[in-house]
DNA sequence: GGTGAAATTTAGAACCC
DNA sequence: GGGTTCTAAATTTCACC
């Protein structure tokens, strides 16, 4: 997945199309972009090949699988020593219901989203995941009321 | 997309799958979870229908198409009168560059996620997002230097 | 990048547990 | 109600121009 630099304003396009539905056929999104399906096929192919598409998925309701709370966590670890960092990235990402995690710069070290079944079940994460960790310094909690804007990798203009 | 009630084994499994790679032909998935291709792709059907399956993507690496930062923003707010909030609300999901946005609760309103192509774009993207909203009080940035768990939905047990 | 045909996959109907 | 087998339609894939 080296060079492949430029995007085209067909890729965009094709991007744009895929980022709404990935099923539409290649036949149909080669009738609005004005390509030939094995054309839109080509670039489909490549841009899978070079990374722009990382992947293709199912987008999963949280609240219909049991997840119905999202909470944003802000943490602040003690230590900013590369081991423990690298550490803290391991534990984060292998939780399952930490659904993001961004290490950052700022007031915080850590943003997560989490979602769960329910505040009990956060309250029992905070425990395992931060007060049972000696490098987490402090943690600020945010729950989602309203998801107004859902997140794919990124949404193009 | 009314009841839907529950989700059973062969159901979850089946997500899973398909929140790595939708494109997992079902004849495929049905030799993974011992299911024929048809029952696989009624139950498919059956929570794209219901809503347990939101949506099918391409995600789409945001350094790959002109967006390499992302940031976390929180945003605090003067009044929480439900006609501000739901002008924010609309404001802030219109906005390309916000790739998420929540209301939420606790020490902020909203939080944001953005992805931008350099940090004077976000610079620039703050003006016209917070300083020149008479309703926005203080907000917060944290710059991702690592994103160590990126977003689906939702991400399964 | 376009056109064609082959291979695979998806969609549907009839049948059975 | 759900699963399986079979058939038909659509799509993806690969030749070649």
């Amino acid at each position: 997945m080296s060079a492949s630099p430029e995007l085209d304003a067909y890729d965009r396009a094709i991007l744009a199309i895929l980022q709404r539905d990935n099923t539409t056929p290649q036949r149909v999104i080669g009738e609005r972009v004005n390509l030939s399906a094995p054309a839109v096929q080509r670039r489909i192919r490549r841009m899978e090949e070079t990374g722009v598409i990382r992947a293709n998925v199912a987008l999963v309701d949280p609240a219909r699988v049991g997840h119905p709370i999202t909470i944003f966590v802000e943490v602040e670890v003690e230590s900013e020593r590369a081991e423990l960092i690298d550490a803290a990235k391991r534990g984060f990402a292998a939780v399952p219901e930490v659904q993001q995690c961004y290490y950052v710069t700022g007031e915080a070290d850590f943003i997560l989203v989490v979602t769960v079944a329910s505040m009990a079940d956060y309250e029992a994460l905070t425990r395992r995941l931060f007060f049972a960790d000696n490098n987490v310094k402090r943690f600020r909690t945010f729950v989602a009321m309203d998801r107004v804007k859902v997140g794919l990798e990124v949404s193009l203009a």
